[in-house]
DNA sequence: CGCACTTCGGTGACGCGTCAACTATGCTGG
DNA sequence: CCAGCATAGTTGACGCGTCACCGAAGTGCG
C-alpha cells in the first residue's frame, strides 16, 4: 500500500464523533448508574442476562449471550460474587462446570436500577434523535458489525 | 416516575448495536494496531495529538485536546513514558506545569503505525457505508453529544 | 506580608478488559 | 484401559479509566 486511505472530512466527522460519543457516553452513564444505584454497566449487563434467564445459567452459556469473553466474564463474576449479587454453584452433571445464580441481592439490584438507567438512555440519546436516525443508527451498526464479524 | 419509558424495537437494535459496535470494533482495532506496530489505541490518541502541536505541549492542552481528565493522561503518559515514546520536561514559567514532547522514537511508531490503522478503519467501518449513512452517524454523534455535554 | 483559595499535575486504589498460562475434567481412538 | 486432546473455568500480569486525594506553586485580598 503506498498510500493509504485517508479518512475524508465527512468520514472523520463521522468516526470523530463516534469515538468522541463512546467514550463520554459510556462514562456518563456509567457514573449515573453508579452513583443512583451502585452498579457499573458491567454489573448491569450481567445481571439482566441473569434476570432475564431465571434460573442458574451456566458461565459458558452466559458468556455467549453476553458475547464476552470467558476470563473476562470470570473476572466479573468474582467481582460480583464478592459483593453477593450473585452466586457460584457447583454442576453436578459437568464437573468441570459452574452455575452462575442472582442472589436476592442481585435480583433487587437490577430492578432498583433499570428505570433510572432506562430513562437516562432515553434522555441523553433518543429523545435527541428522530425515528429515521435512529433506524440508520440500527443499519449502521449492523453493517460494521458484519463486517469486524467477519474479519474477526 | 411511575413506569420507565422502556425502550421499543427500533430503539432496542440501535441501541444493542451500538453496545456491540462499540465494544467490538474497538476490541479488533486495538488487537490490530497493537499486533502491527505494539500501539495501544490510547498511545495513538496521545501520539497524535503531539505530533500534530508539534513542539511541547502542557499537559493540561494536552488534555483539553483530548477530552480526558487529566489524571488519566498523567497515567497514560507515565506508561508512555516509561517506553521513550515521550518525555516530560519541566516548565520555567510555571513551576508547577509540565511540557510534554515527542521522543523520536514516538514520532517513529506514530508515522509508521497510522496507514495500517486507517486503512483498518476504512475497511471494518467504511466501505461497509455509504454517503448518507456516514452523514447521519455524523449528525447522530453530534445531536448525542450535545446532550451528553449539556447534562455532563 | 500572610493567609486563603485555586490551579497544575501526580498518586494509589480499584474496577474493567485482554492475553497467556494453568488446572481439572471429560472424551475419543488405539 | 489409557494416551492424547478438547473443553470449562480460573488465575496473574498488565494496560486502561475513574475517583479521591495530595503537595507544590501561583493568586488575590486583608
Amino acid at each position: 500500500m503506498a498510500e493509504p486511505r485517508w479518512l475524508d472530512e465527512r468520514q472523520q466527522r463521522a468516526w470523530r464523533g463516534h469515538l468522541a460519543l463512546q467514550a463520554r457516553l459510556h462514562a456518563q452513564l456509567n457514573r449515573r448508574l453508579q452513583a443512583d444505584s451502585g452498579l457499573s454497566l458491567a454489573d448491569f449487563d450481567v445481571l439482566v442476562a441473569l434476570s432475564e434467564s431465571d434460573g442458574p445459567m451456566r458461565v459458558q452459556e452466559l458468556a455467549d449471550h453476553l458475547q464476552w469473553e470467558k476470563s473476562r466474564l470470570s473476572h466479573q463474576l468474582s467481582r460480583m460474587e464478592r459483593r453477593a449479587l450473585l452466586e457460584r454453584q457447583d454442576c453436578p452433571d459437568d464437573a468441570r462446570g459452574a452455575f452462575v445464580v442472582l442472589s436476592a441481592a442481585g435480583r433487587r439490584a437490577i430492578e432498583a436500577a433499570a428505570p433510572a438507567h432506562v430513562e437516562a438512555v432515553q434522555s441523553l440519546v433518543f429523545d435527541g434523535l428522530d425515528d429515521a436516525q435512529v433506524e440508520t443508527w440500527a443499519e449502521i451498526a449492523d453493517a460494521v458489525l458484519a463486517r469486524v464479524d467477519a474479519r474477526g
